[in-house]
RNA sequence: CCAGCAGGUCACCUUAUCGCCGUGUGCUAAACUUGUUUUAGUGCAAGGAGGAAAGUCCGGACACCAUAGUGCAGCAUAGCGGGUAACGCCCGUCACUCUAGUUCGCUAGGGUAGGACAAGUGCAACAGAAAGCAAGUACAGGUAAUGCUGUAGUGAAACCAGGUAAACUCUAUGCGGUGAAACGUCAUGUAAAUCAGCGUUAAGAGUUGCGCGCUCGUGUUGAAGGGUAGGCGGUUAGAGCUUUUAAGUAAUUAAAAGUCGAGAUAAAUGAUAAGGUAUCUUUGGUUUUAUCCAAGGAGAACAGAAUCCGGCUUAUGACCUGCUUUUUUU
């Protein structure tokens, strides 16, 4: 764990089930820094790992495909390299939803800030709840 | 040199770091149905968006459904011939038409919603008495009488036709519907929902707009398994691509040889950094101009596979070839 940071992705960490898609979006909570916001809700102890994450990117905002794939691949690369942040002691498992709020094409230097402050964020307030 | 038209080609590159996806292969571990097994981890190798992947506008392949059949209605197409799995696409050709040239014979290029006004209905600017059901001008002739007859006049067309079908309509040909979230299958697992047999057939319900037809209903017995979410198949070797030869005016077809080129599913094919290329542009110098040289700046457009093909349409950067026109210089 200490030798070697884990920057990996993989399908298994991805959010891919419809059913968490549809709790997300009914009775998730929500943080926000300014362009993300993430939509988050605890489940179950009995999956294999503790957190799960996806990212959207609203059709309306950004009509072009081209576009929209831009920007989930800048939003993947932020958490897959910022994720050791709430890997060290998560205290239960989570579902994860990192939207992109702003209206114009981003920079990808303020992606990554903006991604540890919404990371460093999550983890305050999780750490305060348990 | 600039502009236009036609045709063709390509779809920026290199390096570093960190990643994603499936495939092949090696190693390790676990499981048992001990196998060229499955699962997990890990190393290596080669590969990983398009000319339009887009719009979803046509045509197919494939799959399922009698709520699928049938008649009417409806929709699409429209010279002729050919190509094709098929098409509303493509090729050739005739006619008409536009543009340019012309030795007035034509030539080159473009366009065409180019079947029928020999059945019926509708429409028609201006002029005109009148362009269809109601009227009637002038002159002449004729009659018992009358636009009854001729001529003039208006107009493309006048008591009778003609024009018009991107007007109804008619003719010919074709068209069932739903689309990969189709469909098949596996595991989990509960009822009113499914299937088969027997009995009852009365009201009624369903369908594509309507009719016919078809299906369902209610009781009982038995059997198997739906919906939702998930895994696997479908699902990437195909009307495939490249080259050569032959047939054909061409679209295209045939034969031979070679070749394998993404398979994701909240959706991979990248992110970041540095440098460079095509190209554009500014300043200065050179040259009659074109050009060339130096320095600086900008720097790849449109756009992301989603079952698969053939087209059409739209978006868009750069280069090459040919033709035409105009201007300048010699």
């Amino acid at each position: 764990m200490e030798d070697k940071p884990n920057f990996t992705y993989s399908r298994a960490e991805k959010l891919k089930s419809k059913k968490l898609f549809e709790i997300l979006f009914a009775e998730g909570k929500s943080v926000t820094q300014f362009p993300l916001r993430m939509v988050y809700v605890q489940t179950d102890a009995t999956q294999d790992l503790a957190i799960k994450a996806g990212v959207t990117v609203s059709k309306r905002k950004f009509k072009s495909a081209v576009k929209r794939n831009r920007i989930k691949r800048q939003l993947r690369e932020a958490y897959r390299l910022n994720k050791a942040i709430l890997f060290d002691n998560s205290p239960a498992n989570y579902a994860l939803l990192i939207m992109y709020l702003g209206n114009e094409m981003p920079e990808s230097e303020q992606i990554h800030k903006s991604m540890v402050g919404l990371l460093l964020k999550f983890k305050g307030k999780i750490g305060n709840r348990g």
